[in-house]
DNA sequence: GATGAATGAGCGTTCATTCAT
DNA sequence: TATGAATGAACGCTCATTCAT
């Protein structure tokens, strides 16, 4: 194959880097397995496999280092739309998920195998990083959607981590249980019983979580047995 | 090695194929990554590699079995709650969830693998009788309990799907996020972002979810803005 | 390929085992860089790759165990020496190292390889029994050696550790140096300068210290400027 | 990188390939396998990796020609030696070949790496110079020590080969057998069968056919049942 | 039915070498 | 000349699956 042209400068290379997680996105959507070998990635990328191995220490860390874009880019757009005079409501914080999650399956096939990677085949100092980077940004963002809603101490935090495993779940479970192969053979009453509208379904409970959370935080805390 | 008595009778042949399953549960609890190999389950089950093949025909089938005996046993209880007199509380049902699948890391471990199984790797015919099977399942579940509940149409099922969907999402979260083997590396304010009380803040969120939908069902439908 | 005749009895996969190991020294006898990888060695075997790690757990103990054999058939043939009523003389000993090892390349290229590979690449508990086994027969050959020739206590394993040196060394030295293909080019004066005759200069070496150790074992031990 | 100043006239250029050998050799020193990629040895050079291409042709080029440097030291230093008036004693002799090699455990694994090298890894013109470089000082060397020592004609060169062939086998035997992590290990009786004085060793068997041949020399030629 | 030896495609990774800059 | 990004063939090893016994 031609050589590609060399990134040479700091900043082309960079831009390599980029392109080689944007080949790795574009697998994930083409199909939910994705990352299936290096092989195909540098295939996508329309590079040499060894060309990938000067970009990244490893399979795994191509992975980490796509599932950390896209989270970035949540908090960025998370931590902007905080940055505004009036507190954001829950429908702008719901699309802002939708948007950048709920609707990208490629972005949820990778979430789901970034998952249980991490502790075994991730260098232990790359996790660390990870983990803490992203730690920082969930505990900002939450800390700011307490102050901007008026949630109790941490309250922000949880229902982010809450409204992630939603997103999560329910595409997870749609994927398994939905199958959209299978949507014809089904009996189509029996295909009301899965995860048909995954995201009409997954922004209403998620929505639910964050209004009982507002409901909460201003009137006096409901519980189980609550009321009176 | 001596050959293990043989399965002749239907019915031996059914408690096998439960052995099997018993193995697999076990290498499932014994580590997250459970069902490294068919070497591994062999040895487990104290068969040769060979026979495993006698009663699955794959190896994703064996993971999709024992899901589906999971799941089955969850809906069995399930069916005998909702069988009794009166209407089961949610704090029962929510017990329920806790002792079958949030306790059981096992469970959720596979779960998470069976995802995204399902449409490549699994005979179609095989795909379609499960889907089948255990959507019968959980639209029956779901129809008892909005009976009892006096749940909108198809609400139980929405709600036993959003609360599995958080199961299996905070779970992985946690898996992902926490690590036990970090812990003590992070900063104790950074640990706090993650997901730390797994069956705490699991059984929180899908409480809110039930008793908004509870809540819901009685009074007038409540959503933004809603009423008036 | 056609699947190769199972071996099921304990005899037949010591057989196969052998097989594998004859294919191996085939290899050796052909090029000296021999076991070149693991998939050459397979076809040599007329086995597939796979098969091999049923029977070796990686190709470094298919080199060890290759050069134990050799070397155990050597210790084997010196017993049998040693054994008899009589002395052995040192041509009868010079012959058989002649033939098992002198007029053997494949067992000296082997022999070459293996060095430096036991300490890193092999797992240790593996590189201690090697070692431990060949040690002690070693040992036993070499006091054999002591009492049959008369000899100081230790200069009989001396003798053979510094024989098998001069064969190792001599050999890689006639390898490096005298280069069959180089013979017409070079000046035959110069290519006087080179081992030409391997197994007679070796053999002449190896003579001359067994020599001096035998008439240093009856007369007075000699050292520089010791005569007197 | 800042690219290193050019190297434009020859003298700036042979200078830099020596600073290339230095930078190999001191690779050796630090780790027996030494050379292990070209990667390391331009770091280490300081140079990039494509610029020792420019002065070598190959990695086995490198190894070749600091082989070659060694052995040169060595054959300047015997030609000193024999420059003198007297005949340099044996013990002089091996005192020279003890610190040029035998104490050097460096260029003893470059010695042993290099064999098996030559015949099908470098250039054929490349091979035949070096083996015509080294062969001439051999034969040069060899002929003066059969001078000055009054040995047979062609003796001094097979005693340098053959004590060159000694150095290298005990060496690699030592490494083989001895290896210092296991001697713990193994039983102190045992161990005693390994080479564990290599200078000692190598030097007396080394001394014995240097102190041979030197009465050989003077006296009747002695072979077995020679005398009389 | 049960066995487990045999298979072989497939994987992640390395590294000597090249060549555009 | 010097650079170092790019290459890609090659490697050791794994493991789900098959099938002769």
């Amino acid at each position: 194959m031609a050589t590609k042209v060399r990134a040479l400068r700091e900043e082309d290379k960079q831009r390599r880097r980029q392109e080689i997680l944007d080949a790795a996105e574009r697998l994930f959507r083409e199909r939910p397995d994705g990352l299936a070998s290096m092989d195909e990635l540098a295939m996508a990328a329309g590079l040499a496999k060894g060309t990938l191995y000067l970009y990244f220490r490893s399979k795994e860390e191509v992975l980490v280092a796509l599932h950390e874009r896209n989270a970035n880019e949540f908090f960025d757009r998370l931590h902007t739309l905080l940055q505004g005079e009036r507190a954001p409501s829950i429908d702008e914080l719901i699309a802002l998920g939708r948007e950048l999650f709920i609707e990208q399956p490629a972005r949820l096939s990778l979430a789901s195998l970034v998952v249980g990677l991490t502790e075994r085949q991730v260098a232990p100092e790359a996790a660390l990083r990870f983990k803490m980077a992203l730690g920082e940004r969930l505990l900002a963002a939450g800390q700011a959607l307490d102050a901007k809603l008026g949630l109790a101490p941490g309250e922000g935090t949880r229902l982010l981590n809450a409204s992630y495993a939603l997103v999560i779940g329910m595409w997870q479970l749609k994927g398994c249980m939905g199958g959209e192969r299978y949507r014809e053979l089904l009996d189509p009453k029996l295909a009301r019983a899965f995860v048909n509208e995954y995201p009409a379904e997954t922004t209403a409970a998620i929505r639910t979580l964050w209004e009982a959370a507002v409901a909460g935080a201003t009137g006096p805390r409901r519980r189980k047995g609550g009321g009176a």
